[in-house]
RNA sequence: GCUGCUGUAGCUCAGUGGUAGAGCACUCCCUUGGUAAGGGAGAGGCCGACAGUUCAAUCCUGUCCAGCAGCACCA
């Protein structure tokens, strides 16, 4: 037998007979060592430690101790011991996959039952009985016929689809075993269940979800499960889940008093004074940067013929989404149709293509805060996140193709420097790549994710490539932040197309006098004002800076012979540009601090006799317990500055 | 759209086969109180909508609508 050479993380080197596992290998080390491990990264792949070794290699035993392995393992056993609880409980269902996810794991079953929010619990015990059993994991390695043959006699016909999709390159068919439970898994995994902490994981939820994520498929039930490296961490991660729940934007919306949604308008919102505020404000904010940036301001009609939306495409392709308004003219033989507009781009072509364009209008920036109607399936709804009715902070670029990059950079600053303002500092791109049905040359479509992916990096930011993600004309930059409890979302987007153009047929004369195609990038920055302001009073937990914050500060009086010195000071804040309330009703202070915190006003100005004989202020910010004395002129001088948006400032 | 769960006062929720209750909010009265709920009284509900079962339905059944979670979708 060959010897091998293996080398650990502190550098030594150590020579063995090929196909020893890392177990032995830790056995060799020491014996604390080897009751310790739990797995082995060999040549940076994650193995367990039955993993034979053939070669020389880079090994490193991991413990309980490391993070990222010992999650890895815990989450992916779990899945399995949960798998295997389903299946002792209810022997008819079938199991499918059960892979591990951010913060745990889910398995999906097939079983006509539902799973109810009861029987999580006795799974969880029947998991509890099979950690405490203290099972040997052991894998076996079956040819592809055999695992074939188990799983159609066992009526596991998910399993036989699995076993026929690996591809049959030679790559071994592994599984896994602990006590008489087999499931089909490359691993890795632990030694035994009894490793896995018994009080450190908790099932969630149940859910439905296709049969490899195709709607096509039948339902699956899905239970979700998290777990962590012990008790402790779970606590630390349920009472996240918790204090999650607080930013809300549903319910911050509602304490706060910014709008609220009813079921004769499902998907739409009822935007209240205090929310409005933000809305605007942010509008105001977001037109002086469009200004600076170039671009020019155009807007366009709600309702739109037919016939526009058939030149465009989005007839045949979209139709489902769209909001068909139907007119019963006098007279007429048929009814006209129109469609809501779901997009703005068919309409800026009309403007760009108003009046004959010449290559030097390009880049023409072309900006709307268009409104947009988009019938969005009933389970898509969320708050005021996804909505059907909506608008864009849109803007078209029409540029040549060579113009693309350095409007791509351009735009990434643009709106690197916008989310800067509003607070965000976390937030991801990514590059959706050409999907398979698409348009276009293979060679325009190098050229142009090129030239997405060289912005990015030229504007200094990584971005992850989302293979195949593209529209069918073109790739595009997704620009996401995360909700509260993690969700992404995606925010701004850049996309480029050549295909708008060629179907509108918009032209500018070139250089050399003829006709050309422009090429269209579709751009945002925030979306959308209804799911930005969501993000936005979800990131801050409704704390808004203070430019942003719809009831800036509350004057409260203490007394009722305050009253007048309240109103006297509420003006002259009115007059310094901001937004003040007077708050003189006959309530105690601590009733009025409670319920000014409640609705997140920044500032409250408490007044007493005392502050109206000295002409002052007592002030209180939110989420400060301790309160300041200042002379009236002093705050209404700062608080004045606190008001002016960071543009302005 | 699919699976599951939910729908009772403005909000959060209890409850029952014989047409309903709490706390907070609201209105009025007392109270003028110094930084997260002072006290009292009052008003407020087609029990999501429509059918069915029943002597009788907010409660049981069905359909629909809306919301929540996840999946799918997201030009």
């Amino acid at each position: 037998m060959s010897q091998i050479s293996l080398t650990f993380p502190d550098g030594n080197t150590r020579d063995y007979a090929a196909g020893i596992t890392p177990a032995e290998v830790a056995a060799d080390i020491s014996t604390s060592l080897a009751k310790k491990a739990i797995s082995a990264t060999v040549n940076g792949r994650h193995h367990d430690l039955q993993w034979p070794i053939d070669a020389d290699a880079s090994v490193a035993i991991h413990t309980m101790k490391d993070a990222p392995q010992a999650l890895e393992l815990i989450r992916h056993d779990l899945a399995h011991i949960m798998a295997r609880a389903v299946q002792e409980i209810w022997p008819a269902t079938k199991v499918t996959i059960g892979p591990v996810i951010e913060n745990g794991w889910y398995y999906d079953f097939d079983r006509e039952e539902p799973f109810t929010p009861e029987d999580l619990g006795q799974i969880e015990a029947k998991m509890k009985e099979i950690i405490n059993a203290r099972d040997a994991v052991r894998t076996e390695v079956w040819s592809r016929a055999d695992a074939i043959a188990h799983y159609e006699k066992t009526g596991e016909r998910y399993k036989v689809e699995l076993v026929n999709a690996i591809p049959d390159d030679g790559q071994p068919i592994r599984m896994y075993w602990h006590g008489d439970w087999q499931d089909l898994c490359r691993g890795p995994h632990l030694q035994h269940t009894g490793q896995v902490p018994a009080d450190a994981f908790k099932l969630m939820k149940v859910a439905g979800a296709y049969w490899r994520g195709d709607s096509k498929n039948p339902m699956l039930q899905r239970i979700y499960g998290v777990a962590f490296q012990n008790r402790d961490e779970l606590k630390k991660y349920l009472t996240f889940l918790e204090e999650a729940e607080k930013r809300d934007h549903r319910r911050l919306g509602r304490e706060m008093d910014l709008f609220h949604m009813q079921e004769e308008a499902p998907g739409q919102i009822f935007w209240h004074p205090n929310g409005w505020r933000i809305y605007t404000t942010l509008q105001d904010y977001m037109r002086r940067q469009q200004d600076r940036g170039g671009y020019v301001e155009v807007n366009t009609p709600q309702v739109v013929s037919r016939k526009l939306w058939e030149a465009s495409g989005h007839w045949e392709n979209y139709q489902d989404n769209m909001f068909i308004v139907e007119v019963d003219e006098d007279h007429a033989r048929e009814k006209t149709v129109n469609a809501l507009k779901p997009m703005n781009c068919p309409c800026h072509v009309q403007v760009f293509n108003s009046g004959l364009k010449s290559y030097r209008d390009l880049p023409l920036r072309m900006a709307e805060f268009g409104s947009c109607n988009r019938y969005e399936p009933s389970g898509a709804l969320h708050g005021i996140m996804r909505v059907r009715g909506f608008t864009q902070d849109d803007a078209h670029i029409f540029c040549m193709e060579s113009q693309i990059e350095a409007e791509t950079a351009k735009f990434i600053e643009f709106l690197a420097a916008i989310y800067a303002d509003l607070g965000f500092n976390d937030w991801t791109i990514k590059l959706s790549t050409r999907p398979e049905k698409r348009i276009g040359s293979d060679e325009s479509w190098d050229r142009v994710e090129a030239a997405l992916g060289n912005a990015c990096k030229a504007a200094g930011y990584d971005f992850e490539v989302q293979e195949g993600e593209g529209a069918f004309y073109g790739p595009k930059l997704e620009f996401t932040l995360t909700d509260a409890i993690g969700r992404e979302w995606q925010c701004g987007t850049l996309q480029v197309d050549p295909n708008l153009p060629e179907r509108l047929d918009a032209v500018y004369i070139g250089e050399d006098g003829a006709k050309h195609r422009p090429v269209m990038l579709h751009r945002a920055v925030l979306g959308s004002f209804e799911r930005f302001i969501g993000i936005l009073i979800e990131e801050h937990a409704g704390k808004l800076p203070f430019w942003l914050a719809p009831r800036q500060v509350v004057v409260a009086s203490i007394v009722s012979d305050a009253d007048d010195y309240v109103h006297d000071v509420v003006r002259h804040l009115r007059a310094a540009g901001v937004r003040a309330e007077a708050d003189t009703r006959n309530e105690k202070i601590n009733y009025k601090v409670r319920e000014h915190s409640v609705g997140k006003v920044p500032v409250i100005l408490a007044v007493g006799m005392k502050e109206v004989d000295e002409r002052t202020v007592t002030i209180r910010r939110l989420g400060e317990k301790d309160t300041r004395v200042s002379g009236l002129d002093d705050v209404i001088a700062q608080l004045s500055a606190e008001a002016t948006p960071p543009d302005l400032a």
